[in-house]
DNA sequence: TTGTAGGCGTTATCAG
DNA sequence: CTGATAACGCCTACAA
């Protein structure tokens, strides 16, 4: 295996310095069409291209952003992953997936981020308490950070995501008018769950209504199994006529499954014995053997906000993006 | 915005030189104690740790393995990603994501990666003609490539990937049993998607059986919604008769597409109607609401023996893992 | 065990 | 427009 062709063998068998070299190969440098011809065609028979590496040394940027991720059961992400490698690789920039667990936790992967000089850290539906950051050597010359897809609780970090107020109103009014008033409320992981700030909204808007003391329904994870199991919990330990008559889920994942627990395994009607929303809008949602009332954040528009905010074309900020209710026929 | 520590500096807070500082952060250097927790003291007060960027320039060993994929539509790819993930940073690799599109396509991804000394590449689920090796500037130095989850057509890249003969062996084999004498196929997206195999296995074991003319739906690509447009257009141009009475889809998605459509708008029932088997055993395949046979892919194994080839403790080669035949109540 | 040279391949900056 | 010097921060190899 031959090593890469170096800037410096292109300038020899080209006659000219290797800095000629790299201005041939450095958009509107100042250099003569025939020395750049030349290098070119040096270029080009010893396969050269430059090295990034030794660019990113020298120059203090990566043109790599990271993205944690901690929780891949649900399928909303991936969409998401999609377009926001799209719009940075049409930037310029890579995609770094981390995934965050037990095994490497955010400060690992922060280290890590900082070690590596990346040019962005994007926390993709997690975050970790502001603590974390005051006591690390993530000092100086750390990564600008975002917090894409829920709220930040982190000081200077901003948060790019759907505004969940706006939401929250919008799907209480509609169940509000179509008769609901023994509103349930099943939430995800309990680990800084109040990020989502979903459930607060949604027990605020109930109580505007009138109406107190939202159930709630707790899944361990965001997963279809736990959701499942938090719906059976739930439906086993209450009579029907002391039961709500309306669900609404974190996000889909959890919702379906409660769909599929209360229809199949407690023989009830949805919506007549009970209603069920979502969040996310996922494209199973949509499928004839769900219909779910779900809601839709506005992923592109988030992803081209952040973006936006990598590249500095647009000042760094916390903003809440209004989504697109989608109303079907399990609520 | 201070820089970042070096080891110079370090080495001048703790009074040494700074290879003694490189040492100190090199496990299983020759130093003495005392000089290492001088060291450590210093560098804890400066916030510094090892500039990876730096260590890759000088060891051309960048830690990272670049993963290319190109459908973002099978849910199916996320749980693979997590594993995959996951084990590689057990490893110290970390992953960077890429997506192969019309505006970032093989060769670019590949001349990137070059440039970028990526430890390894990874084609998941995705693959190009030979060709496109052979007259780029790809030739010495290039990471070494894998293929994830699909049949390698590419001369000297290894492929790992789930056995496909075996697993449409037991599928007709059962399907045979069952009774059903007319089956069908759905393929997804048309561009080499001969790689996958799926569709040549499953109509010589049937051909075996003595049925020939595999009936063939080309769904446009991997979505749920291309998958019911074509079940809808073959739906709508046969009559009950003269229909396929079982229908094999190259993955979960397509047969969920496929199940709604045959159920929902043209009221089959399923499988008395028309049967439906998948592959790829997504965890929606098992809800209530589809119960669909499915075919799981040891994916496990899959990225177990992939990090182990990239890491060198294993011997890169063509392996063909045999999965799990799930079967449920849709055929 | 510790220190010294030299090099990895590029970029920044300045002299000619 | 071109060449040269000095970083960038680390690592390998060798000498003390």
């Amino acid at each position: 295996m031959r090593k890469r062709a170096t800037a410096k063998e292109v300038a020899e068998a080209a006659g000219v310095s290797k800095w000629t070299v790299i201005r041939a190969f450095t958009p509107g440098a100042s250099i003569t069409d025939a020395s750049r011809q030349k290098v070119l065609k040096a270029a080009e028979a010893l396969n050269y291209s430059p090295n990034l590496l030794a660019r990113s040394l020298a120059t203090n940027t990566t043109h790599q952003v990271a993205v944690f991720v901690d929780d891949f059961a649900n399928p909303h992400k991936l969409p998401v992953l999609e377009m926001l490698t799209e719009r940075l690789q049409a930037e310029g920039l890579l995609t770094v997936l981390i995934n965050i667990n037990r095994h490497f936790d955010h400060v690992h992967a922060l280290i890590n981020a900082d070690q590596r000089q990346f040019d962005a850290v994007i926390l993709f539906g997690t975050a970790f308490r502001e603590e974390t950051l005051g006591d690390r050597r993530l000092g100086p010359g750390f990564p600008p950070m975002f917090v894409l897809a829920r709220d930040s609780q982190i000081h200077g970090v901003p948060a790019i995501a759907c505004n969940a107020e706006l939401a929250l109103s919008e799907i209480v009014d509609y169940l509000f008018d179509k008769g609901y008033r023994r509103p349930g409320f099943m939430t995800g992981a309990r680990t800084l769950s109040t990020a989502l700030g979903r459930r607060h909204h949604y027990a605020n808007f109930w109580r505007r209504k009138g109406i107190e003391g939202v159930i709630e329904l707790a899944a361990e994870k965001y997963s279809a199994r736990a959701g499942a199991e938090a719906a059976r919990s739930y439906l086993s330990a209450t009579s029907p006529v002391s039961r709500i008559d309306v669900l609404m889920c974190e996000n889909d994942i959890l919702a379906l499954a409660a769909m599929d627990v209360a229809r199949s395994e407690f023989g009830l009607g949805v919506p007549d014995d009970l209603a069920v929303v979502g969040f996310d809008n996922i494209e199973l949602s949509g499928a004839p053997a769900y219909e779910l009332t779900s809601y839709e954040q506005p992923t592109d528009k988030m992803v081209d906000a952040i973006v936006a905010m990598i590249t500095g074309e647009r000042a760094s900020e916390t903003i809440a993006l209004s989504g697109r209710f989608v109303r079907r026929l399990s609520a």
